[in-house]
DNA sequence: ATTTTCTCTTGACACAGTGTAAAGTCTCCG
DNA sequence: CGGAGACTTTACACTGTGTCAAGAGAAAAT
């Protein structure tokens, strides 16, 4: 399940990256990824236990692919607090719409499906984690005006997937509008200024 | 469907509520509301015609029940901009609590069901005529720092429920301060200062 | 060159859940 | 008494997930 012949594994992950981009959030069944990805749809039981390990695979193959650690560690070479802040938010901020299809649908199946929610948290936890450092940089610059906890909860709402989906989505705004409304919003709840 | 024994009707909806407050998301099967309510599954189907439906009447008469009407008119009584905007948010803000479960699962419905997100869609379009209508009255008095669009997708946003979720639910904040945070935040974004 | 091994395919099946259909029961009401 | 309406019971079609077993094909081992 781990060390076969990568290329049906990858093409496999590639098509299920595809359909859950093109519409996010539908979770498209089995047999649909089995042939956009031109296998058997038993084959995919042959390199994943089932259709959530499935989509828990093709997040964590979207982060391989996409360095998400780089991303992050850039956002920690700013020196001040507030460079900090605005680093993350913009790092972050446009990642989101690189894996929104498959997040959204990881978002969903997390009601109902235990594994889904561990990996989702998971995410989400590590995300919160880059907020928490933000925050934390802004109080040892003694520009902070909250606790670093509601800071960090604050922010990290703000940075959610569901805020992102509502904003760019539903509100039609385009993606840099919503990095430089979102980082003026979070300035503003954790410093009092814009 | 309509006029048949309002008795039997009425349980079923109270079970379906019972059931989508207890764990919402989590959307319960035809069998576990029937069952609920005390009738067989077959009889679901003599009172409404598909699961969607079911729950799509379901938080009709929650809003009935409620009287979400009654509340947003209270809103409506404040004369000042900034008066408006506090009651609104606190109107809704307390309301959310009381609609989750259902409202929950009939969003997460949405993504797959064209039914569900008619409702669903329908539902926010009313919430967002109270954004819409309290940032008018900031504009108005002249306190608004925005374009009033801008402001009406962000004040929205704010007060979207998995804004809500995620503040209560994940960040265990009581209900209380869910409400003076995001007023907060909503009188920052929108005039500036808190 | 033949055999073994691995990947993938084919076809079948069990299971859960939704929605439909038909026949039967029960009760109320004329 | 008899009919109408609401509900039950049983059965079934359909979709989608996950399992199983037999086999094809090719590459690697011997």
């Amino acid at each position: 399940m781990s060390r076969e012949n990568p290329s049906t594994r990858e093409r496999i992950l590639t098509a299920a990256w595809k359909l859950l981009d093109s519409n996010p959030g539908t979770a498209a069944r089995m047999s649909d990824i089995a042939k956009a990805a031109g296998v058997s749809r038993q084959a995919l039981y042959l390199h994943f236990p089932n259709r959530t390990e499935l989509f828990i695979a093709t997040t964590r193959h979207q982060d391989e692919v996409f360095g998400v650690q780089d991303m992050l560690s850039a956002s920690r070479a700013a020196t001040s607090g507030e460079d900090r802040l605005a680093a993350f938010v913009t790092a972050w901020g446009n990642y989101i719409p690189k894996i929104f299809g498959v997040a959204k649908t990881l978002m969903i199946m997390s009601e109902t499906d235990a594994d889904a929610a561990g990996a989702w948290h998971e995410r989400m936890a590590d995300m919160r984690e880059g907020c928490a450092a933000a925050v934390a940089a802004l109080a040892r610059d003694g520009v902070l005006i909250k606790e670093q906890k509601d800071a960090t909860d604050l922010l990290w709402t703000l940075l959610s997937i569901p805020t992102w989906e509502q904003l760019t989505r539903l509100c039609d705004w385009p993606q840099d509008r919503y990095v430089i409304e979102i980082l003026r919003l979070a300035r503003l709840a954790l410093c009092g200024r814009a």
